[in-house]
DNA sequence: GCCGTTTTCGGCCCGACTGTTTTCAGTCG
């Protein structure tokens, strides 16, 4: 059993506590000890197997935890968990993802109509049976009604970032097999889309029928759903992501490559304009009509010069344009990641980071970074530690004093203020003004209607401080749609008063989104591409960034940290 | 249940908001 699974037992065991309405700190020590299991170097497993005893040397892990351990290795479960699964099923964890109903709640709901499951609260809330309970009311029962929607939706997607780390996984494991020549992924992942259903891998080589044997034969593998000669489909992992195999010959890797990365849309428009140019295009090859020959297939590029297009990048094929764009030549050339030389969105123990300042910035310039900016909370976060004007005050001038002892590269004191209800910055302008790069972003107040929270976002545009608009929507991927506002209004404005609107590169925001990346650059906006780390492994998560610019059409002209240090800082000190 | 120690017991993050209530519990971040 690995490591995450143990974590995964202690987490769960702590949520049905939760319900159960036990002790809160007891029930944090199952998290924490979750938490620094899941990330912990050695197998849990190994330790507890090896020497007795040590098990405790992992922060978090007392005796208590520790004998829940041994029993986990023992038996794949611990007294304690059996217990609260005596009380609650197991599907009740699921309720607790539906937003409006907490623990409390659940318990209530459990013992007065025996809801088990989602399926059952969505009844009882129908029949308006939830605002008969205690504390509960209509208003109640329709928000959880639009929770449970929200929830269905997202139901078997999963992030991008979650994808790209199983398929790096796979695509390893595939690479020591004897005879096989390619591996990649296709489909919606090779897109770049924010969150992908399933995940397809097209393996080629004398030996690539083997990679359907190791797929079906995985240990992760938790169920088979098809397994022919050329293809095999399981469910991986715990979290059950669909993993498609194909075993190609080599002769239509390109072919299939376009075929399965899609999406759906280009390929339908993209057959139609063969069929005109009498040629069928399948997922083996490029066809003609008559005679059915074969013209093209080993690579995407042959594909599309056959048919008269430039190469599209995968990013753009969502048949909002790139075809006419790629016919006539015209098609833009997409940032990448090595344009990028500074991170512009990073917190630290200051803050809610788990890092220091000279941590990060170390970290920053073994990434090759030119420049960065560390942009804390301001005091509105109260829960996380926010800034107050002292504070900015103190760290800028650190900030000043630092670059001047030297540091491995420029350091730029910034701040991720928050946007008040009103639309005012949360500190005073006197203070921001000893900053040099002022993010402003939304934390609180995510329902308001959308012409007040138009006016909100209008109003903060106005601030002389403010550079950048953080995580513009507020999304956050298979939890919460973005609040709604008019984003053509907001982005007009930002173009006219040189704010720059921020692409956050956490796999779980990923916000702006393509189609409104295309939107601003349209209305003449600039942008930058941010990690918002909150620890140091954060700062890799700038490929997700880059992905979602380019997905949005942009061009290394486009965003404002690909330029040189001295041209940055020109730019943040003009207005 | 863990941790640290002022070493065996007390502290562990908590303020704001919502919908419900009629003075506040539950949820969220």
């Amino acid at each position: 059993m690995e490591n995450k699974e143990i974590a995964r037992l202690l987490s769960e065991t702590a949520d049905l506590m939760e319900i159960a309405g036990e002790d809160s700190f007891r029930i944090r020590s199952y998290r924490n000890a979750a938490a620094a299991i899941e990330s912990h170097p050695e197998r849990v497993v190994d330790i507890v197997r090896a020497t007795e005893g040590k098990i405790t040397g992992i922060p978090g892990v007392g005796k208590g935890i520790a004998f829940a351990l041994v029993e986990i290795v023992q038996r794949g479960s611990f007294d304690r968990r059996d217990e609260m699964l005596e009380k609650y099923p197991a599907s009740a964890l699921e309720l607790l993802k539906i937003q409006g109903l907490g623990p409390k709640g659940i318990a209530l709901l459990y013992q007065h109509y025996a809801v088990r499951n989602v399926d059952d609260l969505e009844k009882i809330c129908r029949e308006q049976k939830l605002r008969s309970l205690p504390r509960m009311g209509a208003k109640l029962e329709e928000k959880v009604l639009r929770s449970i929607e929200a929830y269905r939706k997202s139901a078997g997607r999963f992030l991008l970032s979650f994808g790209r780390r199983i398929a790096d996984e796979l695509i390893a494991e595939f690479r020591q097999i004897e005879g096989i020549e390619r591996v990649e992924a296709a489909g919606s992942l090779r897109r770049g889309k924010e969150t992908i259903g399933d995940l397809d891998l097209l393996v080629t080589g004398p030996g690539a029928a083997r990679s359907l044997d190791h797929i079906a034969g995985h240990a992760k593998a938790h169920e088979i759903l098809g397994r022919g000669a050329n293809k095999a489909s399981v469910r991986y992992g715990l979290e059950g992501l669909q993993v498609d195999v194909r075993a190609l010959p080599a002769e239509s890797f390109g072919a299939a490559m376009q075929y399965f990365t899609g999406s759906k849309e280009h390929n339908v428009v993209l057959r139609t304009l063969a069929v005109k140019q009498g040629l069928t295009l399948n997922e083996y090859g490029l066809f003609t009509l008559e005679g059915n020959e074969r013209v093209a297939g080993d690579s995407e590029e042959q594909i599309y010069q056959r048919l008269g297009f430039q190469w599209i990048p995968p990013e753009m094929r969502e048949n909002s344009g790139e075809l006419d764009a790629a016919a006539e030549g015209r098609l833009p050339a997409l940032i990448q990641l090595n344009d990028i030389r500074g991170d512009l969105h990073m917190h630290t123990t200051e803050t809610d980071g788990k890092a220091s300042l000279r941590e990060m910035v170390d970290a920053a310039a073994a990434m090759g970074y030119e420049y960065i900016a560390i942009t804390d909370h301001s005091k509105a976060l109260a829960m996380a530690n926010g800034l107050d004007e002292a504070r900015v005050v103190a760290f800028a001038r650190k900030v000043r004093e630092l670059n001047r002892e030297g540091l491995p590269l420029r350091l730029f004191s910034g701040l991720e203020c928050d946007i008040l209800r009103n639309g005012d910055m949360d500190l005073s302008e006197d203070a921001l003004a000893e900053l040099d790069l002022v993010i402003g972003s939304v934390h609180s107040y995510m329902n308001l209607e959308a012409a007040e929270a138009t006016d909100r976002l209008l109003r903060a545009l106005d601030s002389p401080s403010m550079r950048v608009m953080g995580h513009p929507t507020g999304r956050i991927l298979l939890q919460r749609d973005g609040f709604p506002f008019d984003f053509e209004a907001v982005s007009s404005k930002a173009a006219e008063r040189g704010v720059w609107l921020e692409v956050n590169a956490s796999p779980e925001r990923l916000d702006l989104s393509a189609p409104l990346l295309r939107s601003a650059k349209r209305k003449g906006v600039r942008f930058t591409i941010s990690t918002d780390s909150h620890q140091i492994r954060h700062l890799q998560n700038m490929q997700y960034g880059i992905t979602m610019a380019r997905r949005g059409w942009l061009q290394a002209g486009d965003v404002m940290n690909t330029l040189p240090l001295k041209q940055f800082e020109e730019a943040i000190a003009r207005r």
